[in-house]
DNA sequence: CGGAGTGTTGACGTCCGTCAAGTGGGGTGG
DNA sequence: CCACCCCACTTGACGGACGTCAACACTCCG
């Protein structure tokens, strides 16, 4: 549209989380900076973005799609410690490897950063370190309620925790309740929540005989009120 | 000794953990600053430094002594998400409250530092605000193999893990073993593993039968063989 | 030395994990 | 367009690890 010599487009500009991802700190000038300086990545589903122990070379932006961060023990253990949807910062734990795992539920869009390229821009842009450092704190607020979601929950407690927070995070308004498409069958939702896929499978029976959930297919879910259902997470 | 006009002395200067908390990311006219803006607080054995959900005016420096970090479910079930030492940083995840509580575990000194004026010094001094960020990463790490602990070990891998980090960060070597003075009781030890305290108190029986472990009093703690010790923290 | 509080041990129950057999939805090919 | 098949999910029966409840023992401190 306005593609003055001083201010020409560029692809950051109309990126479609430029209004809530970390760019969200910078103008359109600081901006082009941050775009001279990444990679645009597309993976399909079950793609791994990173293995746990690599060195960390890069950093990431979710674009679209979904991401699983999880954690493996030698024999085989799994714990995903979070999802990641459009928006999100991947690389805020980061020494020089990478902690955990990352891999894509569906078809994503990453936005990459070289970590030193990076380094050398939030230095230039003291206010994009503080976004981070704030998202970082965000983030650790969340693995605190995790923690005391796999300390202290039972497992409906822990279940229907995980999927009023996703319905929070991805679902919508339908039918006077709130309905959620997950990007992730019952093996991720039960290495998140510390449970096996049994015990989730039959969590989801009894809340669907209660009335508190309906299921679509097998990853459609509705809540049909959001209230009642909050009410059994253990928070109140 | 020292004290030329231009640098007189002042607190932070001969702090025990000058080098070790955010401070190390400053140098002495700097460090001045912080020290105009901080208070010293004691506090005894079992004080409260806040409580989750009251206003975050406050961060804080652990000084000397130790913390436990904690959140509560309505119905009193607890779940510890750390502990806290000289040089630690508190406050990396509040937002406008405190997503949990602080008390002291033993007799503690902290620094304290209201939240607007440290925001002001961290506009000042970038370098302080990427220390702070660098902590936080490191926060978000051990949260997440706390998350792993919690959502996938058995029990005694829980307390030979925590046990085996308490000895890391408050032990010393000793008769060709490590030891370490547990500020903590059994109650806590449960709370932070996620167990019962006759569950940990079990598991610690056990250790101890089959000679991984040797205590002296209820709280001080002997690990004859880390090596032997840490192949059963599910790691490896 | 004594008492109170913390930790330990024992008996038993329960929630969730394990193992195994269905069931159903969705995609493919006829 | 329908049938089939595969894979993911569900359901059931059973077992075990950890929680609960209660009695006992030890430590620490006055």
């Amino acid at each position: 549209m306005d593609g003055t010599p001083s201010s020409p487009n560029f692809p950051c500009q109309s990126c479609e989380v430029r209004d809530t991802a970390i760019c969200a700190a910078l103008d359109d000038e600081e901006l082009r900076q941050l775009n001279a300086i990444v990679t645009s990545v597309k993976l399909g589903p079950g793609a791994t973005v990173f293995h746990e122990g690599d060195d960390s070379t890069y950093l990431f932006n979710v674009v679209s799609g979904s991401l699983r961060l999880s954690k493996l023990l030698p024999d085989g253990r799994r714990q995903i410690t979070g999802f990641l949807f459009p928006g999100d910062f991947l690389g805020l734990s980061i020494a020089e490897v990478y902690a955990y795992s990352a891999e894509a539920l569906v078809e994503t869009t990453l936005c990459r950063f070289e970590r030193g390229r990076l380094a050398k821009l939030l230095e230039r842009f003291p206010k994009l370190e503080h976004r981070l450092l704030s998202l970082a704190g965000n983030e650790l607020t969340q693995a605190q309620d995790h923690l005391m979601v796999l300390g202290r929950k039972t497992a409906a407690e822990r279940v229907i925790t995980l999927l009023l927070t996703l319905s929070k995070r991805i679902g919508v308004e339908q039918n006077g309740g709130w309905q959620a498409d997950l990007p992730m069958g019952r093996p991720d939702l039960a290495d998140y929540t510390g449970l096996t896929t049994e015990t989730v499978s039959r969590t989801i029976s009894l809340l669907r005989k209660k009335g508190l959930l309906d299921t679509n297919g097998m990853r459609r879910i509705h809540i049909p009120d959001i209230e009642k259902f909050s009410l059994h997470t253990g928070d109140y």
